[in-house]
DNA sequence: TTCCGACAGTGGGGTCGCAAT
DNA sequence: ATTGCGACCCCACTATCGGAA
């Protein structure tokens, strides 16, 4: 198959909206790929290599050579080429990745260009990933999309499941189980304001655990072999070894456990994040790090504990199997309750502590790998600011021709100014990002045909964030975490915006 | 007919490792 | 030694479609 075919599909799935008629462009183009070049075209098609990554980002795809007129690209040709310029990173040099990035792009006509440009910068925009992709796979194949959903959630990769229900159906769609050393999507949680908001979803007692605000893992052992992998299923057994320690010290040699590593102080109580993060993604001399920042495990879940399958068992069932094969001090703490003033009070107290939040789980719901599943909903204390308005960015994509990120600002009393602590563009509606684009015009210093848009300082926002972080980044030296607009103070005067000081504090 | 779950999109800060400067 | 880039940790929120209620 060609490249220019996938290029003209996702063309006509960006098109328009309707996921209906998105699953059915891609599934009549599934219905026509070469056995061997499915996975490819499932890969491409939902916005993936077969490589993963190939150290090539949206800087190296800046300028590319003249296109050709002619499309006959390949699909195993690209695919081939992807792989030479993989095996040069890390390895080779640069300009060796160049000339073959420049060489791949210069056999390509301008359609298919465009195509693989999005596609290696990670930026398909077709409207459809995995979740449509699923659905088209199920038609193309004739087969259940539960069917492959649930191998999906069993491999981790779509392209393969995909090419299996290709070319063998239901019946090879089934072979696919659970199996130690391979990595399974993690469940992840909901979120809800308030621990009744979250106990109002579930029915009947709950479990309501710490969240910790460390790196997410998933532990396999099969015999004495241990393996680690994040959240996004990369293995990072190498960077963890206090995990693997623990996970070998077990009596069970048939385990995969879900958790959380994290830095703690001497006292217990957390490290901030940045240093639970930097001691993980350390690859050089671990060994030296350790000692300096040690790592404490605590799991949640049980997916698999001697030999037996837990995936689909409810959340109590997996949690019994979980305490039966750990000692107490590798379970994450948690409360069983069915009062919201009992879960209130372990929610502060887990604050007091230092921790991010809790989650409260229901005791029924199977493990939804890969999903947002409605079983999990996390709860963490809100803090807000009123922060002035410096700038705006213009958007992109649907966001086109609207200013949409913003620059915040605190007041510094001192100098007179403000000290800019970070950017958001979360929590805007249409509405408001149409009010704020003619807004932020009027108040126009400066050029508005840039990359941004220098604001007058007179509109004061409040804004939510989850904790204030150092940053080298920032005048003042602090930034803002996770910031999200509420509401603009039409109310409030600039002078009475929150000062730098009052941020400062803000940081333990 | 209305409601709501799942999905995609729009981007945020920080750190590490590597290659080029 | 410093800088730029890619990768990957953490993540919130809104709009939309289409099946469920």
């Amino acid at each position: 198959m060609l490249l220019i075919d996938l290029a003209r599909t996702s063309a006509a799935v960006a098109a328009g909206s309707a996921r209906l008629a998105k699953i059915a462009h891609l599934a009549e183009l599934l219905g026509r790929v070469e056995p061997d070049e499915a996975e490819i075209a499932i890969a491409y098609l939902s916005g993936e290599l077969p490589q993963r990554y190939i150290g090539v980002g949206w800087k190296s795809l800046q300028d590319p050579p003249e296109p050709r007129l002619a499309a006959t690209a390949t699909l195993r040709q690209v695919d081939g080429f992807l792989d030479r310029i993989k095996a040069q990173s890390g390895t080779g040099s640069q300009a060796a990745r160049r000339s073959l990035l420049n060489e791949l792009f210069g056999a390509l006509t301008r359609p298919e260009q465009v195509f693989l440009t999005r596609l290696l910068s990670g930026e398909l925009r077709q409207g459809a990933l995995d979740g449509v992709m699923v659905e088209a796979v199920a038609k193309a194949a004739e087969v259940p999309a539960t069917e492959v959903r649930r191998a999906l959630t069993l491999r981790g990769w779509l392209p393969a499941v995909g090419a299996a229900a290709l070319g063998g159906g239901v019946e090879a769609l089934r072979a696919f189980h659970l199996e130690v050393g391979r990595p399974v999507s993690p469940m992840l949680a909901q979120s809800a304001t308030s621990i009744a908001a979250a106990m109002g979803k579930l029915t009947g007692p709950v479990a309501i655990e710490w969240k910790l605000d460390g790196v997410r893992v998933q532990a396999h052992r099969t015999g004495d072999q241990v393996s680690v992998f994040t959240r996004t299923l990369d293995d990072i057994t190498a960077q963890v070894p206090e995990l693997v320690e623990a996970v070998s010290a077990l009596p069970s040699g048939d385990l995969v456990l879900d958790g959380e590593v994290i830095a703690l102080r001497s006292n217990g109580r957390p490290e901030p994040f940045q240093v639970t993060s930097g001691r993980v993604s350390s690859r050089t001399d671990v060994a030296r790090v350790r000692e300096k920042t040690p790592l404490s495990i605590f799991f949640f879940d049980a997916l698999r504990v001697d030999g037996e399958d837990l995936l689909d068992l409810p959340g109590e069932a997996r949690h019994a199997a979980l305490t039966t094969a750990l000692p107490p001090e590798l379970v994450t703490p948690r409360l069983v309750t069915d009062d919201a003033a009992e879960g209130e009070a372990f929610f502060k107290e887990t604050i007091r502590s230092g921790h991010e939040g809790v989650v409260v789980k229901s005791l029924q719901t199977p493990y939804a790998a890969g999903r947002r599943g409605a079983g999990w909903i996390k709860v963490k204390p809100r803090h807000t600011l009123d922060l002035v308005v410096l700038a705006a960015e213009w958007g992109h994509g649907r966001r086109e021709g609207k200013l949409s990120n913003l620059h915040l600002g605190a007041r510094d009393p001192e100098s007179g100014g403000f000290v800019m602590l970070g950017k958001t563009f979360k929590g805007l509606t249409d509405e408001l990002l149409a009010w704020q684009t003619e807004r932020f015009l009027a108040l126009a210093e400066g050029p508005t045909d840039g990359w941004a848009v220098t604001v007058r300082p007179e509109l004061v926002v409040e804004v939510a964030f989850d904790g204030v972080q150092q940053s080298s980044r920032y005048p003042g030296g602090v930034a803002l975490r996770f910031a999200r607009v509420i509401r603009y103070r039409s109310d409030k005067p600039v002078d009475q915006a929150d000062t730098i000081e009052t941020v400062r504090s803000l940081m333990l």
